[in-house]
DNA sequence: ATCAATTGTTGTATATATATAACATTATGA
DNA sequence: TCATAATGTTATATATATACAACAATTGAT
């Protein structure tokens, strides 16, 4: 199963699924499942949340799980640092 | 259907379509219908494909035709002028 | 506390991705 | 040229993604 991070985007963008769902043209439901980790999301379907998300689709769905946001920031602000 | 490059990346490099299906772990016959463009791959797979070239996702799968690699090298220079 | 919006859950139906097989065609190297 | 590997094609079966509906549970605002 691919891990995603559609959840926390949509909520920190406050998008309701409604809203989610009408901008990618799926049904608000199918973005349920993808929270819920029901199923995958299509690569179509991938490739739209992330050009609406204006993210690299890795930043969106991986194969591993994800670290904390505010960790993941952490980390890089210690790579700048050299 | 989403393009991709994936007959492109693998002559390139020399593998075969075995060669590609083991490393990412389908059949071979599924990396032939992914280069004639019969069905789309997986999120997951796409996800595999895109590590196993070492590419970010969306130069090996794009929503809008792919430029000639040629081409796109030749664009990028171009904005590294100024 | 109530009303409305949002989210969660379950079920059914359809479309699409993948595995596998069998065989034809094309390319490559000895 | 012959043999072998690689690729193309077609078909069948299964797994998974999506749409949709109906309803329950939760949340938020007034």
């Amino acid at each position: 199963m691919v891990h995603n991070r559609i959840k926390l985007l949509r909520t920190e963008r406050n998008y309701s699924r409604q809203d989610l769902a009408e901008a990618v043209g799926v049904n608000f439901q199918t973005i349920g499942y993808l929270e819920r980790g029901d199923y995958n999301a299509s690569l179509e379907l991938a490739l739209k949340l992330s050009a609406f998300f204006t993210l690299p689709l890795e930043e969106v769905f991986s194969l591993t799980e994800f670290m904390p946001l505010s960790q993941q920031l952490r980390e890089q602000n210690k790579k700048m640092e050299d």
